[in-house]
DNA sequence: TGTCGATTAGAGTATATACTCTAAATAGAG
DNA sequence: CTCTATTTAGAGTATATACTCTAATCGACA
C-alpha cells in the first residue's frame, strides 16, 4: 500500500471518527507515522485529500446505481441499490456530516458534488419510474409525482447517516442503516405492489440476520 | 438594543452568511464595533453564543407547533405549521448547516438538540395522527406508519434549507422554501383527503403571491 | 558501484483564533 | 458631586494549523 493510499485511508478514518475539520494534515501524517513534508509531497494541500476521497465516493456511488439500472428491477436488485448506497454513505459519513462547510471552501468540489447530486436525483427518479413501467407500482398522482419521490428519496438518503450520528446512538450498527432504508421504502409503500414490497423487505431482514453488524 | 443582543444578532447574521466556523469572536465584535473584551464580558465563550441562539430557535420552534396543536387541524393551520417552521429553519440556517460539528464540540448543546428533536418527531407524528382522527386522512398501513411519516417529515424539514444552500441556488427566495413544504406534503398525499390537501396547498400558493420573497 | 529521480524527514514560518487581563469610561443612586 | 457597579477598550497570550524549504535517504538501473 503506497503512502498516498495510506494518507487517504487515514484521512478517511480520522474524518469519520472526529469530523472533517478535526483531521488536520499533521494529525493525518502522525497517524501513519510520516512527516508533514511527506504528506505535502503527495497532496498539494488539504483540499486535494478531501477531493480525492470525494472522487472515490462519486465513482462508487455511480457504479452502484448505474450497474443495476436495467429493466426490469427485481425486489432483490431494488433492495440492493439501497443496501449498497447506504453502506457507501456510511463509509464516507464525514462527507455528509460536514457537507456544507466542505463545499463552501472548495468551489470545484461544490461543483462536482452538485453534478453528482443532480445525476442521483434523476437516477432515483428513473428507478421509481421503472418500477411503474414494470407494473410493480401504481404511478403517483400529479405530473411531477415521480420527481418528488426521487427528490425525497435523495433527501433521506443524504441525511440519514448524519441523522443517526447526530442522534447520538452510541454504537451504530447495521440495523441503524437498514432502518434508513426502511424510511425510504415507506415513501413508496402507498404505490408499491405489496408482494414486491414484501420481497424487498425480506432482502433487508435477511441482510440483517446473516451478516452481523459489522459497521466499522 | 443592548450590546448583548447586538452580539447575538451579528453572530446569527455572520454565521448564516459564512457558516458557523467562519464567524469568529473577533469578527462578531468587529461587525458591531465593540472590542473582544466587551464580547467576552457578555458571553463566557463562543459556545455560549451558539447556545443562546439555539435556545431561541428551540423556544420558537416549540411555540409554533404547540400553539397550534389543538384539534381539529384545519388546512390553514396545517399549512401554517410548515410555513412558520420552515421560515424559522431558514432564519437559523447556520445551525442546520453546521449541526454535526456544533453538537460534536458541545455536549450540552447536543443534549438540548436531541431533546428538541425527539419532541419534534413525536409532535409531527401526533399532527399526522390528528389528521386521521379528524377524518382528513386515511391511516397509513402498519403499526408504525404514523411514526414513519413523522420521522420522514422531520428528516426533510431539518435538511431542506441545507439542501437548498448546498445546491447553490444563487438567491434563495420564498419559493425555494415553499418547495420544501411541498415535498413534505407529498409524503402525505397518498393518505390525505384530496379536498383537505387542495385547501392546504392553496394556502401555500397564496402565501407565495401575497408576500413577495422577503427572505433574509 | 555510481547516478539520478522519487520519496521522506523535520525544523521552521505565517497566520488565525479563542480567550485573558488591566485599566479606563460610563451610568445610576444618594 | 461622588461613589460604586457595570460596561467597554485594546493590547497581549497561548495554541493550533496549513504549508514551506532544504537536506537526507531510497531505489532502480547502467
Amino acid at each position: 500500500m503506497s503512502n498516498r493510499d495510506r494518507i487517504l485511508a487515514a484521512a478517511l478514518e480520522l474524518m469519520n471518527a472526529d469530523g472533517a475539520p478535526a483531521a488536520g494534515t499533521s494529525h493525518i501524517a502522525q497517524a501513519i507515522g510520516i512527516s508533514p513534508g511527506n504528506l505535502y509531497y503527495h497532496f498539494k494541500n488539504r483540499e486535494m485529500i478531501v477531493r480525492a476521497l470525494f472522487d472515490r465516493l462519486d465513482a462508487e456511488f455511480r457504479a452502484i446505481l448505474v450497474a443495476d439500472v436495467s429493466l426490469p428491477i427485481s425486489p432483490t436488485r431494488f433492495a440492493g441499490f439501497y443496501l449498497r448506497s447506504f453502506e457507501l454513505s456510511w463509509r464516507y459519513r464525514f462527507f455528509f456530516g460536514g457537507l456544507h462547510h466542505l463545499l463552501r471552501k472548495d468551489a470545484a468540489l461544490a461543483q462536482a458534488y452538485r453534478d453528482l447530486q443532480a445525476w442521483a436525483i434523476d437516477t432515483l427518479e428513473s428507478i421509481v419510474r421503472q418500477l411503474a413501467d414494470d407494473g410493480n407500482m401504481t404511478p403517483p398522482r400529479g405530473s411531477d409525482g415521480f420527481r418528488s419521490l426521487g427528490l425525497n428519496t435523495w433527501l433521506i438518503w443524504m441525511n440519514w447517516v448524519r441523522f443517526v450520528q447526530i442522534s447520538g446512538r452510541e454504537d451504530v450498527t447495521k440495523a441503524d442503516v437498514v432502518e434508513g432504508i426502511g424510511q425510504i421504502f415507506d415513501l413508496l409503500v402507498p404505490y408499491l405492489d405489496p408482494i414486491f414490497e414484501e420481497q424487498a423487505r425480506r432482502v433487508l431482514t435477511k441482510e440483517l440476520t446473516t451478516q452481523k453488524d459489522r459497521q466499522n
